[in-house]
DNA sequence: TGAGTGATTGACT
DNA sequence: GTCAATCACTCAT
């Protein structure tokens, strides 16, 4: 997931900010089994899992694991690369830094709502694609989530981020 | 049917 | 550093 590129329209991204989430795990939206909500999770993989949190935000998840065993990794963080003034425009903030430096922010100036849930995102005929990295991403740092829950495994190292491109993630730890 | 909760952000002090 | 905004979903009556 890091490095690969998010494209919808003109823009696009580079993916340097993922979390992990999976079925035995508290944290994760399916943990409490099979839900309307989290019936696109236990799908093929490759498949945009779309949520609204705190009333307020889009989050962008691909679904992973094989179908019937419900896992995604959360799109946190992404530097600008194409189309920056659809983003600027969708965002609204004056510095570039903060176009896409957390999951919320992402998800706007991709213009990214429920709409896209169950989209796959690896046919080239959908209007929200990722395109895998060319190259791996060789300095990968590993932290905990942001904002679990204590007794959630909140400890678990499953933040993932490219340690190259740090001033383009969410939150500084 | 209703209360509680949350994978966040940005405005304000 | 603190805090409000605001809604879909889940679980307990």
């Amino acid at each position: 997931m890091l490095g690969s590129i998010l494209i919808r329209g003109e823009m696009q991204a580079r993916i340097v900010e993922v979390e992990a989430y999976r079925s035995d795990d508290p944290a994760c939206h399916a943990f409490n089994g099979r839900t309307p909500r989290t019936e696109i999770m236990y799908g093929p993989p490759g498949f945009a899992y779309v949520y609204f949190n705190y009333g307020v935000h889009w989050m962008l998840n691909v679904v992973c694991h094989d179908a019937g065993d419900p896992a995604a990794v959360l799109v946190r963080a992404a530097v600008p690369m194409e189309g920056l003034d659809q983003m600027r425009a969708n965002r609204g903030v004056p510095r570039d830094r903060d176009l896409l430096s957390g999951p919320g922010k992402l998800a706007k100036a991709f213009a990214i709502t429920g709409a896209d849930n169950g989209i796959d995102l690896l046919s080239g005929q959908s209007n929200l694609r990722l395109i895998p990295p060319e190259v791996a991403t060789s300095n990968i740092v590993a932290g905990s989530r942001i904002g679990i829950a204590e007794g959630k495994w909140h400890d678990v190292p499953w933040r993932f981020i490219d340690g190259d491109a740090i001033a383009w993630t969410s939150v500084r730890r």
